[in-house]
DNA sequence: TCATGGGTAATTGTCGACAATTAAATGGTA
DNA sequence: TACCATTTAATTGTCGACAATTACCCATGA
């Protein structure tokens, strides 16, 4: 709780209102709104209407179109003008599309931050790892927290990187997009030990100030859980029961 | 004007009530204002008031509310509440972190359409490539459109990577910054010969279905059209005349 | 039984007005 | 004269109501 909340303090589950930059009601119901999304609380596909949702909230629905403008901005809900709005529902294709993405800017990002990240958040990043550690060593079967904090190791390099652009790219987009597959596929951590072992590989890298092998193992990496993703779906096709994703 | 309307349908200059899918009075003045602020018309760094918009395109707030709120998440306008909005000034540190964005997700566009493209994608490509060849031996100095053509030739990579994940991120978010720096550096077409060679180089690879070569020299591609930019401005730099990009 | 048409209901798009917050202007005081 | 507090004006945030478009339902006909 204590290292996770210094990396995303918004939607920290359970407290919302102490939310830090939260000035308008617009803001104020884009953040719950976005929780809920993410959290699974509203369905993938479900139709969400501004009457409706301007109710349980209590606003009225200028503030609330404009919160609903930035989840469509954000990819989490899809808008057809003059007949509505429902929650994204990521289909196969769409989530190995978000892995590519995610290869080529998070291997830009840890080329980045070899390059230029400080001491202090290198010493947090071994941190991060050190936590992982001592979590999978005590429930290595329940991987929930440690997908969370996966997601907490990933938001410190790209944020090691420095570069502003590739920070709102990954940390503000396509992060809530990675969440919600999780929910959305009920994807608990696998091959968790494996991705110890390349994450403490990439900080070596990053410490070591090899830009360049940085990059390579991120890329690995980003591919590596792609490829698990990809051979997962594969098996459950072969036993049809679960949701068709597309 | 033939090929470049293929590409980018939308805000070719000059035309823009016919354009296809603005079926709102939010959507039009969206598309309005990105020309007008790409385009160069409403200064950089320029505050913009809603009253004022609101009188001067003739709507009331709240679609101009809605267009200014996609017009942020494009990252074409900064809004601070309460406060107010005004046209995004790229400082050349922003400026250099959009490249390694570009670079980051080029390349990768690069290696995917060397996997999917079609034949007819590809003939599209050639075709785009005699188009600035002969435009280049016309006008040799004047290299405005040749540079507006640059975009369209990857435009129609990052199509080619059949990666809609992608083609948002660059297309709708990413390419619009790049033209407006160009207005605001007035950065006409350097390099052109050198540029032409590179694309050659990478139409052939992708044509060959060599991804590896054709991400690696789209990498280099625009990693040189980063430093040719980084230079451009050293050199400025030197001689304190023009504006102060930061 | 299925397709087609009209009519109704609901939702979205748009507008003008009011409240809250911020920035500027003005005046007073050390 | 410089600095600070108060007032004032302008802008942004929010709200409710009306208009326009769409989706749904039902009846009619082949």
């Amino acid at each position: 709780m204590t290292l996770l909340a210094t990396t995303h303090p918004k939607n920290s589950p359970g407290d919302e209102a102490a939310a830090p930059e939260v000035r308008t009601l617009a803001e104020r119901v884009f953040h719950q709104l976005q929780d809920a999304i993410v959290r699974g609380e509203l369905a993938p596909g479900s139709k969400i209407t501004e009457p409706g949702l301007s109710k349980t909230y209590g606003i009225s629905r200028g503030p609330l179109r404009e919160a609903m403008r930035r989840l469509e901005a954000h990819r989490l809900i899809e808008r057809v003008p003059h007949v509505g709005a429902r929650v994204v529902k990521l289909s196969m294709k769409e989530l190995l599309e978000l892995f590519d993405v995610r290869e080529a800017l998070e291997s830009m990002a840890a080329r980045l931050a070899a390059e230029f990240m400080s001491p202090q958040e290198i010493q947090g990043l071994r941190d991060v790892l050190a936590l992982h550690e001592g979590q999978a060593d005590l429930k290595r079967g329940e991987a929930y927290y440690q997908r969370e904090g996966d997601l907490d190791f990933h938001y410190r390099i790209v944020q090691g990187s420095h570069n502003k652009m590739l920070m709102n790219l990954l940390c503000d987009d396509l992060y809530y997009l990675v969440r919600l597959y999780r929910t959305q596929f009920s994807a608990s951590g696998a091959r968790p030990q494996r991705a110890f072992v390349e994450h403490h590989r990439i900080v070596d890298a990053i410490e070591a100030g090899d830009a360049e092998l940085a990059e390579l193992l991120m890329r690995r990496h980003v591919s590596a859980s792609r490829a698990n993703v990809a051979d997962r779906y594969a098996t459950i096709l072969e036993q049809p029961s679960s949701t068709s994703t597309d």
